[in-house]
DNA sequence: AAGATCGCCAACCGCTACCTA
DNA sequence: GTAGGTAGCGGTTGGCGATCT
């Protein structure tokens, strides 16, 4: 190691006062990000280069959103996580503005919270299918809500999309989503609701990108949440890309999972996995 | 009002991958 | 090929404010 003895004793741990937050940014400024190791030596800064490193990514960075998860950004968390598991980073990659810090912290407080509320592991069969069967149709629910909501403006992109609802599938301009047959890795381990309805599949697209790893969501997957809320699909006509996620606020920022995971809804779920596992 | 509990989040730790000499 | 240095990632912890009793 190039560290010093004396970086070991003098190295400061522990909240990082303004005054350190000043000269680290002001070093990075200078000399760019990298080479955290040297910051420390150079700047006169007696944090290591790791600690210098994460308080530049998690809190400096100027181009980091602050402020609540937005509910396009739960989506897609959700989306990435079916797809990627716990790989934080490389999901953050595809949220702008956002650190894996974040996202995992988001992972652990509110899905997990709602893992152990259901009482089941979060990467249990049970719990994914949870999420499918009422999540995620009620965040997109909310999210065809708050797309009606004036104070709600997804910023409208160039791009046309066809909702051809009644053919499977909404297609973009210039970009056919893949559907589940297509995409066979999405939530692979999943029971097989999915690859069985063919009737009316809503299939969504939020990131043009991204197309190879959003979920198909099938009206027929969410026959729960249906009885009180259709899907909206004529609503999901509209689609966002990234930049448009940066632009929508967390205006509801509200407790939405409340609303969701209520006792009844909870209640009902646990007789839903319940009554799975009897049948499997 | 005060103590207990909970939830969130910033920060640390340990491990690993990558780079370079 | 390998050893040392560095950066990055994911898991975990601890502090602190909010809420509950």
């Amino acid at each position: 190691m190039s560290e010093t003895p004396q970086s070991y004793v003098d190295v400061r741990k522990g909240p990082w006062t303004e005054e350190e937050d000043l000269i680290l940014k002001s070093y990075v400024n200078v000399h760019g990000e990298g080479r955290w190791n040297s910051v420390a030596n150079l700047s006169g800064l007696k944090r290591s280069g790791k600690s210098c490193r994460l308080r530049w990514m998690n809190y400096l960075r100027p181009e980091l959103r602050r402020g609540n998860i937005s509910l396009q950004e739960q989506l897609l968390i959700l989306q990435l996580h079916s797809r990627w598991g716990n790989r934080w980073s490389k999901i953050a990659q595809e949220l702008p503005g956002r650190t894996d810090n974040e996202i995992k912290n988001y992972w652990r407080t509110r899905v997990q919270k709602l893992a152990k509320q259901l009482q089941c592991e979060v990467d249990s069969k049970q719990f994914r299918d949870a999420m499918r069967s009422v999540w995620i149709p009620r965040l997109i629910e909310r999210i065809c809500a708050s797309s009606q909501s004036p104070s709600v403006q997804l910023s409208a992109t160039t791009a046309t999309y066809t909702d051809t609802i009644s053919t499977g599938q909404i297609t973009h301009a210039d970009t056919t989503i893949g559907s589940v047959q297509d995409d066979p890795s999405v939530l692979p381990e999943l029971s097989g609701t999915s690859s069985d309805s063919h009737d009316a599949i809503a299939q969504v697209s939020y990131v043009p990108e991204l197309a190879g790893c959003c979920n198909p969501l099938s009206v027929s997957d969410y026959p729960h949440s249906l009885g009180n809320g259709s899907l909206c699909s004529e609503n999901l006509a509209g689609t966002w890309n990234i930049d448009d996620w940066v632009g929508l606020e967390a205006r509801d920022g509200g407790d939405w999972m409340a609303s969701v995971w209520n006792e009844e809804n909870i209640w009902f779920l646990r007789q839903q996995l319940y009554d799975d596992d009897n049948m499997n």
